[in-house]
DNA sequence: TACAATGTCTTACATTATAAAACAAACGGG
DNA sequence: CCCGTTTGTTTTATAATGTAAGACATTGTA
């Protein structure tokens, strides 16, 4: 039987394999043996599995291993997932409060965005699919921050180069930490005019397995309709919304 | 020792059982023993060593499993590694033909583009980053379409609603069947004025392990300047650099 | 209410992964 | 140019590990 935890040794420590390419991008078979702790035709055997199903590749004639194309491609169908798992939130979201909203993931210190509703009023906000901005200066990317552990989310900061967009936007290290106190008390984030004049949001993540979230929903109003009951009552559904979508990505709690 | 091609049992069995999810988002452990052929509680212990690294997922208390999100997660490593590799061939075709380049990659039946260099001319063509285009009504899908088996071919084909967005525009399967046998045989893509007039693109796709491609790589530019002999020549140093870089994504030959 | 089908857990067994060591090939400094 | 070092790869013996039968628990259905 397995070890501990009822879990196959093999196939854990091809994972683990997989997850030493976060930090490096090309790896040799002793220096992965190495990472994880096993001796080197150990390491071989395991890597030679994952290259053969295209979860690592190597350059022609080269010795070091990088990630393969097949992770990318199987990555894609949960992304398609998750999108199917998200719109009848998103619709329920746009059919309750007449705003855009939005479905972003992380990428580093970057958020994409996924996918979009957009508000039925003619004066409304309308961001690009596909387009990226940085995390500390949305609501959703401040919203996904607030999950990170603590030394991750004061190294996340310590890199920020902080630019004033608008008399609002958050201008030191300081005022950010503060922001995300508040928002791991709250559950969700705001962004009031912080990146545009007239353009407010309220969002809230959608945490994985291990507590920590790569997604985020948001929904982005002008200022003028987004008063703070109306913020209030936006963040307590997305909160809401949220936490459904979380038990579903398998996070219990 | 492995069974067969020195691979390890296990975990061949555990990315068999992650690639039942393309065709089907939810599965049961009895169900993935049926498709892998192994029992029910072997299948269970693979599935809940997967669960447990966040490659597989479930809803709270139900007893369905997905892809998880950390596979996603991985996955854009993957991305971010394969536009750092592409960058210096994207920049030597801007340099060479001073046209708008782009990196796409397949998502079903769409190209979404991923990374664009611009031409440097005032008159130059310009894509959003992020936008997502049919396969067959670009000359990056062509392309990718050439490399996929002959049933998939046919079947993506089988599904297309043609529609003419100018007088050259591809309007029905058989035109577009001769144009991906030429594509196969001259390696690269064209598209003429197809989807707009005024603008030319030719295209050559990235292979994997597997020989199909999910990327390719177009240079874009107003049909006043890509001339046939432009067209060709771009052809050529497309073929050039794609082959260098499905070499790199780990396709031998 | 009983039956069928599901996910989960326990256990005995031998198949399977493991790692030591030998090998080959590539590299780099003296 | 050669020798020592380091790399990836292959072979082989050993026993640790994964396997699958079956018991159990839980759920849904007729």
């Amino acid at each position: 039987m397995a070890k501990e935890g009822n879990t196959i040794q093999s196939v854990d420590r091809a994972i683990e394999i997989l997850r030493c390419f976060e930090k490096n991008e090309e790896l040799g078979v002793t220096e992965i043996g190495k990472m994880v702790d096993l001796h080197k035709s150990t390491a071989f055997n395991l890597i030679s599995t994952l290259e053969k199903a295209g979860l690592l590749a190597k350059d022609e004639g080269a010795s070091k291993y990088k990630l393969g194309s097949e992770l990318f491609r199987l990555g894609t169908f949960v992304n398609s997932n998750l999108r199917k798992m998200c719109r009848p939130y998103l619709e329920k979201l746009v059919a309750e409060y007449s705003e855009t909203v939005n479905l972003v993931a992380r990428n580093g210190d970057m958020v994409i965005y996924l996918e979009k509703i957009e508000s039925p009023h003619s004066m409304r906000i309308s961001t690009d699919e596909g387009s990226k901005l940085p995390l500390h200066s949305t609501a959703v990317g401040k919203s996904i921050m607030a999950t990170l552990p603590e030394e991750e989310i004061l190294k996340v900061i310590g890199e920020i180069e902080f630019c004033k967009f608008t008399e609002n936007t958050i201008s030191g290290a300081d005022e950010l930490l503060i922001q995300i106190r508040d928002i791991k008390g709250k559950g969700y984030a705001e962004d009031i005019q912080e990146y545009e004049i007239g353009l407010t949001c309220v969002a809230a993540s959608i945490k994985d397995h291990t507590g920590v979230a790569s997604y985020a929903i948001s929904v982005s109003g002008p200022h003028s309709r987004m008063t703070e009951e109306v913020r209030e009552k936006i963040g307590k559904t997305l909160v809401e919304y949220t936490s459904e979508l979380s038990k579903k990505m398998g996070y219990y709690k």
